[in-house]
DNA sequence: CTTGAAATATACCGATCGGTCTACTTGTTA
DNA sequence: TAACAAGTAGACCGATCGGTATATTTCAAG
């Protein structure tokens, strides 16, 4: 039962973090944008550390779902399922709002502090890079790749890489080609297996 | 000429929004890392803002320089070229002062606010990704490729893909995977202009 | 009807923000 | 030596920062 003004809280805070970054983004800009009071944000959240931390961590939350939703339905062998990965990015990367990886903006604000006192939004986005990783190793051996693991770092390389390209400026192509990059090192660390 | 005040601002800004990112400095920090008064930092730059974009540009400049050196004294050919970028991208990533690429991590902070209101830090991001580009698309030309547009846009890919994924998280492989999967997609392109 | 938790509005805290201003000290050059 | 540009130290500005305190209201459960 999560309270309805905690979710307010954090829907607000996600909206405006990533239209304009985390620390571009003050409490009392939170506050308004959710219409609540101070004194309810500092019931529900420590601090805004704690808030930012909790937004990513429900951000990685909903990614997941959504998208192992999209690609489980739009592909039923492993081998198209990968390739439907690339595709729901498209999706994502096309929409108006897309802002960028908010894990990498994470990073990028937060994460070069220091090793002895990295901020918790950075492990977030540690555990979110080491999920999809994961995930993609897991469809990579399934399919048959010849080395799961070295696929599933390339594809994860080239998936970052395309939401930081598109995030500094949009290229009508770029993706196109990525999707194509991808299908290739697919095909080769299948055939690769294959031909052992 | 330039003033050696105004070089000494420069480095120290560099320094400190290489460490702990653009916002997170204020300007009293940099006047401190530097031993400079405030009045000669607004002698020299306009606003923080001003300061930002200098520092960007100045980066661009630099990184131009010293890549384009190292890679043209590591390969004679297009093809070997290609290839020693990635090599150079190696020795950047490994160093133990990489915070990820200080363009991606402008447009992740400046980048998001609006299109009217389009920060200037971002546009000098643009041209760093543009140029790059640019370089990509000039060598695999001169390599052969069928599509070198195609092929820059691939490699570009993986080029920011590998420094976000270092950033957020280092992993030993992740760079010799990108490397690998490089090496294959430039291979296929200049297969493919070949057998034609 | 009462109790108590949750939310409200708002004042307040010290600190820091980017930026301006005044007054003084250099060092070089005409 | 006089003039001048460059730099220094530091007070000062209004605004905002994250976070706390006080006092009041709302409302459902016992």
């Amino acid at each position: 039962m999560p309270s309805p003004k905690r979710t307010a809280i954090l829907d607000a805070a996600e909206d405006l973090f990533r239209t304009h970054g985390f620390g571009a983004v003050g409490i009392q800009r939170v506050l308004d944008h959710a219409g609540v009071a101070r004194r309810t944000l500092y019931l529900h959240f420590p601090s805004k550390d704690d808030l930012v931390v909790t937004v990513l961590e429900r951000m990685d939350h909903t990614w997941r779902e959504h998208t192992t939703a999209r690609v489980e339905q739009a592909a039923n062998t492993p081998r198209g399922r990968l390739t439907a990965i690339f595709a729901a990015l498209r999706d994502d990367i096309d929409r108006p709002d897309f802002y960028g990886c908010m894990f990498a903006r994470a990073a990028a604000e937060y994460g070069v502090t220091s090793a002895a006192t990295a901020h918790p939004a950075l492990a977030a986005a540690v555990a979110h890079q080491a999920w999809i990783r994961a995930w993609l190793t897991r469809l990579g051996k399934a399919a048959g790749a010849a080395q799961p693991e070295t696929l599933a770092l390339q594809l994860g390389t080239l998936f970052d890489g395309a939401m930081t390209c598109a995030q500094v400026k949009r290229h009508p192509q770029a993706l196109n080609a990525a999707i194509h990059a991808a299908e290739m090192l697919i095909d080769a660390a299948i055939d690769h297996a294959a031909q052992r």
